[in-house]
DNA sequence: ATAATTGTTTAACATTTGGTTAACCTTATA
DNA sequence: TATAAGGTTAACCAAATGTTAAACAATTAT
């Protein structure tokens, strides 16, 4: 876990300093927030590739901070484990729904915590790395483009698309996936998203899109 | 979770039937095993995607089974969730050990249980590797199918249809249940499917797809 | 602030493809 | 051997996608 980024939430300063001396002391790099409002800004500038979430705080609530994080297309691989004191069916469904990975009941058992993260990772860990063994690559931080050599700046909507596709080479993204993580709720025509394929066909030649009628997109190198 | 097959496994023949029951009503295939051995040699013939597995067995217990199966590299990426009745953390930390993808603490709840298997299962994608005996895969995220080791991208309602048709191989498929399930509500004359059938015989060999006279379709290696 | 530039979306049209049908052929079995 | 079920083929049509240019928006430079 050496390295990764977490995100620690919870009203009770204690128990966000507990946990975050032990995951430190794994060697994670750890942001703490005490409200729902921080968290949300905290994960969108940091992107933490775990989150651990309290979900009954004042005002915003764990929940409600889970599904705004979903929507975020940067952090739909981050892993998000609630921890709450209600042990309740409904409570915990509802946290499942909200789009979480787990549902922890306190009080936490930190050994039992870090093997739950630890087998997440490991379970589907490297698919954050957005790179690719084809000839192109992106990086979010620079917000380039790097093609056989050449680093290229492209426009953002051009990047966000291909950075979806990229997230998860090969695999088909859906028109409908492809809009509500590259324009939200923005309401567009369709005919946009082809237009935007174009200019990246244009860019980096036409085999890097691929279509697949009646279904979307996928990157294919 | 349609199509997917699972073991469940406990000395306890009451638990298995609930569990049985409650994830037969998902659409998944169902195995049992009461005892430790049986559930090795199940696992290892049926290869299913998932396993609930009860720590606490005579003779065999969970953890050596989980130990065992994960030896076999057919296994590796079938979920294995521990249910058990001892909440202790060196009972669950001994199962994570073992290679456990979660541990669960009895009394089940059936709702929680399965919100917890499809994160898991969406996190890492084994839900979408319809693997089978015969030469022939597919794999929904990409949308291609395998076939001696060439990648096909079909249309899609042949690729529905041979989806279907995989879920369950050997099993016949009626006309009508090919038609609710691949065309829905949409009304079509009675040679459609066998077009669809012909083209997907045309593309696989035909001897992919076998007929049954008066019923319908079933894939066959 | 204004112009120039660059990025985004739309609209109109072209093209492609997949799905369906219809007509006819073949085969199993009652 | 009659008959119903399924197989085959090619043609048609509709839907999905591709393409382009131009309008509109947002940024950046002057």
């Amino acid at each position: 876990m050496q390295g990764l980024k977490l995100l620690i939430v919870d009203d009770e300063p204690d128990i966000v300093d507990m946990l975050a001396y032990n995951f430190e002391q794994e060697g994670m790099t750890v942001s703490k927030a005490y409200n729902g409002t921080d968290a949300i800004r905290i994960a969108e500038s940091e992107v933490p590739q775990v989150i651990l979430l309290d979900v009954m705080m004042p005002d915003v609530d764990g929940i409600e901070v889970c599904e705004t994080l979903r929507q975020n297309s940067e952090l739909k691989n981050t892993l998000i484990i609630f921890l709450s004191a209600r042990g309740e069916d409904y409570s915990q469904v509802a946290g499942y729904k909200a789009g979480a990975d787990d549902y922890v009941v306190k009080p936490v058992r930190v050994k039992i915590l870090k093997h739950k993260i630890e087998v997440l990772l490991n379970r589907f860990g490297a698919k954050n790395e957005s790179v690719d063994e084809s000839n192109i690559t992106i990086n979010k931080q620079r917000y380039t483009v790097s093609h056989l050599g050449e680093e290229h700046i492209i426009p953002k909507k051009e990047f966000e698309l291909l950075a979806l596709l990229l997230s998860s080479p090969e695999r088909v993204y859906r028109r409908d996936e492809i809009l509500r993580d590259v324009w939200g709720d923005a309401v567009i025509g369709d005919r946009t998203i082809d237009v935007h394929v174009r200019k990246l066909r244009e860019r980096f030649g036409d085999n890097v899109i691929q279509t697949v009628k009646g279904v979307g997109y996928k990157f294919a190198g």
